[in-house]
DNA sequence: ACCATGTATAAGTGTAGGCTTATGCATAGT
DNA sequence: ACTATGCATAAGCCTACACTTATACATGGT
């Protein structure tokens, strides 16, 4: 089947990890600018994008002494697929929509 | 938005409560049934169908001395919504699920 | 060689939250 | 009226985990 999403979503749940994932899609960054710019340690930078890494969110380039971070887009694979599964929920709440309209017509 | 979401996201983060998400989306449920299915006590069901009600995600209805919860698809939408700020990754798979929620808005 | 800078890991702490049992409150059945 | 059933809340326990400081390891600059 498809990864797990429940890895994708523990890993968004936290407030500070989901933070550093939307300021990373805006631009990759080295380490020191994210924990120039939150307000928590540099250790819980690096442990944040240690988790964001583990669930395939975002990957690591190495220059010198910087390492620059990056979202991966096909990390978030695995939760759009799980809200895909959902489709043909809706699509069966969207038809009893459309039956019960049609019932109201007549 | 009334909800957004990193609301959506924690709550669906546990995976007892997605679980019990999972289950709703087949099918509606009293808290009975899900006890049963589940193997965790029935203050822990009850706890998890609250954090998933606070979090627009399931409805209740109720019915002599049982409560049916039944999922709310568009409680999924500021998820949804969320992913779709990554358009640019996900653009044709998001842009399905938009279209479906928009459907069930009317 | 030395020191500064950037990052990761180790170790410890505090708190949030998921679980339990106990209990209270409705509703249904007899 | 009494009892049983279904559910929600309260209170307490305990583990997970998001932080901290301390430290080790590279790399760059002088």
């Amino acid at each position: 089947m498809h990864t797990d999403a429940g890895i994708v979503l523990r890993a968004l749940a936290d407030p500070s990890r989901r933070a550093i994932f939307e300021r990373l899609a805006r631009a990759e960054a080295p380490v020191k600018d994210l924990t120039a710019q939150f307000d928590i340690s540099q250790p819980a930078v690096s442990q944040h994008l240690a988790a964001l890494r583990s669930a395939g969110l975002v990957s690591e380039r190495r220059e010198g002494r910087l390492v620059y971070y990056r979202v991966a887009p096909q990390g978030l694979r695995p939760l759009v697929d799980w809200l895909a599964h959902y489709r043909s929920f809706w699509s069966e709440r969207v038809e009893r929509l459309d039956a019960l309209l049609e019932e109201l017509d007549e």
